[in-house]
DNA sequence: GACCAGGTGTCCG
DNA sequence: CGGACACCTGGT
């Protein structure tokens, strides 16, 4: 907490915003930080984000509000907007759209999604979904948050000198992890999960590449393959790595809403191709039923 | 100091 | 194949 505070304070001192953005449709940062997609997404007060990702850091807050629209202020110019961050914000898909397939008779659907307006489904690194997904099992998100940052300490680039940030590191950069980096992370039984996978990625026996020509099935399959990954983290890699929007991750939170709200005849295929996003909300909604942030 | 956390591998019927 | 059970560690 300290440490972020100090940080609030160095951003206002830089005068660290650099231009501005609009941004049209669905688009809510706090909502997004909280949505449980995304490790490395804060905010760091004030009503400024702090996001990392593809060894970049962004800054974001949002100025003001017209009636259709926001004008955002960002740290990085508006190429790099549109290069890089336009595209993991997904701003290329409507949310409205897909809110409105969600028919009114379903009450606790359509007010999880009026509840969740402004989530949407980012467009990660895979790989670093495959790692912090493997690192989320049966951890809270403050827990996954810290351990993703230790590992970032331990074996990413130094992106930001006066921050300490760190980038997330790459295949080669884990498996030339020390044993004391391993255990400096302390991510117990998870650490051999990991260091399985990142040979088979380190001797390129799978790649990232090959994974995204693979259509939904057997993809999942494929991650299924690893070490480490079953159903609910395989269905969240997809999710959020491979911006497969039709993938249904089912957690504690979603089971009981499927048992609880539908008693368990939720036709999970009612929305395709935007499953995901349904779960999506589905997930955030049960932030009114008792999930911690 | 328990108890549990956005699960998964393993073993057993 | 479905159901128990152990599992590292840290947060509340």
């Amino acid at each position: 907490m300290q440490e972020l505070f100090q940080n609030e304070i160095d951003v206002k001192k830089q005068n660290i915003f650099q231009s501005e953005v609009e941004i049209i449709g669905d688009f809510d940062l706090k909502k997004i930080e909280n949505s449980g997609e995304v490790f490395r997404f804060n905010e760091v007060g004030n009503g400024i984000f702090c996001t990392i990702a593809f060894g970049r850091v962004l800054y974001i807050r949002k100025k003001f509000n017209q009636t259709d629209h926001a004008i955002y202020e960002i740290s990085c110019s508006k190429q790099e907007f549109m290069d890089i961050w336009y595209d993991y914000f997904d701003l290329s898909t409507d949310y409205e759209k897909i809110r409105n397939m969600i028919s009114k008779e379903d009450k606790f659907l359509y007010n999880a999604a009026e509840y969740s307006k402004g989530v949407r489904i980012l467009i990660q690194d895979p790989w670093e979904m495959i790692v912090s997904f493997v690192i989320s099992q049966r951890k809270n998100i403050p827990a996954i948050k810290k351990a993703v940052e230790t590992l970032c300490e331990c074996a990413g680039n130094l992106i930001d000198k006066d921050k300490k940030i760190y980038s997330f590191p790459t295949p080669e950069q884990m498996y030339n992890m020390s044993e004391e980096d391993w255990n400096k992370c302390a991510l117990g039984y998870r650490t051999k999960y990991l260091k399985t996978i990142v040979e088979q990625f380190y001797y390129k026996e799978i790649t990232i590449a090959s994974l995204q020509e693979l259509d939904d099935d057997k993809l999942y399959n494929k991650l299924l393959d690893l070490y480490g990954v079953g159903p609910k983290v395989a269905s969240c890699i997809m999710l959020f790595g491979f911006h497969r929007l039709n993938s249904f991750p089912k957690d504690v939170w979603i089971l009981r809403i499927l048992e609880e709200q539908y008693n368990n005849n939720f036709d999970l295929d009612k929305y395709s191709p935007y499953n995901g996003v349904i779960q999506q909300y589905m997930f955030y909604g049960s932030l009114e039923l008792g999930r911690k942030v």
